[in-house]
DNA sequence: TCGAAGTGTCGAAGCGCTTAAACAGATGTC
DNA sequence: GACATCTGTTTAAGCGCTTCGACACTTCGA
């Protein structure tokens, strides 16, 4: 193994010249700066991370704790997660990764065993019971998800809101009048999932201020339950022209049982869905859907969490810091103007 | 910060009875170790990861490596992530995520400073320029996926031949004689991807020795790749009755061209898709499909690795491991005798 | 010309832990 | 009763790094 020691008996300057030369807390001459560098490179030189943080009191670490089983859509938590770690890496942070089945005790093991700096906190839920460990230990934060109380904390999230307040416009600009919003199942709703709950407020804010009429039926995402869930929206309202489906699981059973159905996706009936582009791409036709941006999720997280230290590292006392990035629907083939027919109420 | 040395004063004990008492690696009396235990309790004590990785040059975090953009179903490689993180907390071991982007340098990176006592490598291809690095460095590894050169490596994987073979003996058992293989796109194929490569090499094998007559196709998993995927198999083969499917992003597409073709679903054609039984159980009909554990996958990495540290601290040599898992046929609703229509060859 | 201020480097203490070696006391052996 | 053996505990030496304070030297202002 090749210590700082070596570096510096290879550059012919003392440990700490070498140590300050990688940090830059100190000024070095740009001779001396060089000769070290190359001595660094020359022996393939890696800090020792432990001893680096046992003397520093900073791991360079950030955990990042991943909900273990989710109505997240999986592919989005994927790349949050690699959105967190790269992220990371740019600032010079490694990432931990810890299941959410520790629950409040990892945070506190982690947090108390100098593992990780900070914690990114994955599906947060309005009133997590990781939070208050937050705060006991003093743990720097970035919650992805909006908690109930933010204060001194700092969180990111998509504007679930927006999100839906432009599907109601995007269906409302082409004339539509009566929607279905197909939801995520019963489960999420009642367990007061903030995403959803705000998807659907926003949504509801915006169709009423359009004289939209609109039915919201939760949903499954199996072919099962989207063929009841469908059977019951057009049972209820037959004069149903546009669509908003936010469980990625009902958008491919939905398609295909409205083709079963005899009616066309554009021309009958349009479909805006809340889901990732490369996801809404995959389907014909291609689908019109409403997405914020997973990777700026992640980077937006890691940023929060790199200022929070830097203030903590000063002596100050991070703010709370609130975050939500804008959604932005994207027009394709599964939307189009409402057809005349008369709507029949 | 509650140091050892904290424990040590309010049990009334030397700080290395405590360090003792915590890592078992002598024998202390019950006595001492009761009023240890409860004083560690009391003040919520948890070794500082550094100092411990410093002190016992072993860091007890396992680096998992996954891919940035992959080929591999995304839902399945997060499973094998929680899984590795699961299994490695078990161990007592901690996990860093790291990229693939960082490619042979993050191994040495991570290898050189300490940060992780062994790499579990994701998506390793035949000839994977990390392995190189892994061996130069002494740095235990397991791979998830099968190496050129497994030479004092351990590895882990599916049995990808057998789960080919599994599909050509369901399908020829029913009855079917003509088989299409929706494969992955080709440029899987065209970098030797062995997981594709030794599935359809079982499925040859088997399709040969139960004289079936098959063709392999590739098919992005986009629905429009889908379809002209099936119009050809159709073309070339019009009497073909069974379809096995490798690329998840396929299986929605086919089954409704099937269907909007006029054939049904298990009557006239019989699908067999080789993926995750949760997703297997998401169509109409429920699909019969072949699976591998991807749980399993990441828990035998762990296990191989935290083998391998076991043997190389009592100063052994860890021998080379290749583990591959056997699947499994669950047959559900989208698989039937063939049909009586002579086949129009 | 002298002291003050600035610049670049070094020495050494110490971060919290593990572990080899020493040691104290009980127990067994001849 | 002297000595070896075993058990349980402590002492102390680091592990590789950061960082404070000291120091030597240069530059500057008065």
């Amino acid at each position: 193994m090749v210590t700082i020691a070596d570096v510096a008996r290879h550059a012919g300057v003392s440990s700490s010249t070498v140590s300050y030369v990688l940090s830059g807390k100190r000024a070095i001459s740009e001779q001396t700066r060089l000769r070290v560098q190359s001595s660094v490179r020359e022996l393939g030189y890696h800090p020792h991370a432990g001893a680096r943080s046992l003397a520093a009191r900073r791991s360079h670490i950030i955990a990042l704790m991943v909900p273990l089983r989710t109505d997240v859509y999986v592919p989005v938590m994927m790349e949050i997660a690699i959105a967190v770690t790269t992220a990371a890496r740019r600032h010079g942070y490694d990432v931990l990764l810890i299941t959410n089945d520790e629950g409040p005790d990892g945070v506190r093991r982690i947090a108390a065993s100098g593992l990780a700096d900070g914690v990114v906190l994955m599906d947060v839920e309005l009133d997590d019971e990781r939070i208050p460990v937050l705060r006991a230990q003093g743990t720097q934060a970035a919650l992805i998800g909006l908690a109930d109380d933010g204060r001194e904390l700092s969180c990111v999230d998509h504007d679930f809101a927006a999100a839906g307040a432009l599907c109601a416009d995007h269906l409302a600009d082409l004339g539509h009048r009566e929607i279905a919003f197909i939801g995520y199942g019963s489960g999420v709703y009642h367990r007061h999932a903030g995403y959803a709950e705000r998807t659907i407020a926003g949504f509801r804010g915006r169709a009423e201020e359009r004289g939209l009429r609109f039915l919201h039926r939760t949903c499954e995402g199996t072919y099962e339950s989207t063929a009841g869930t469908l059977a019951r929206v057009l049972a209820d309202r037959p004069g149903t022209t546009g669509f908003v489906v936010q469980n990625e699981g009902a958008i491919g059973p939905l398609l295909s049982l409205l083709r079963t159905s005899g009616r066309t996706v554009p021309e009958d009936v349009s479909v805006v869905a809340l889901c990732q582009d490369q996801l809404a791409e995959q389907f014909a036709p291609r689908l019109t859907a409403v997405t914020g941006s997973a990777q700026d999720l992640g980077r937006v997280a890691v940023e929060q969490i790199v200022h929070r230290l830097a203030v903590a590292n000063d002596g100050g006392r991070p703010a709370d810091d609130r975050v939500l990035l804008t959604p932005a629907l994207t027009v394709r083939d599964s939307t189009g103007p409402a057809p005349n027919r008369p709507s029949p109420h």
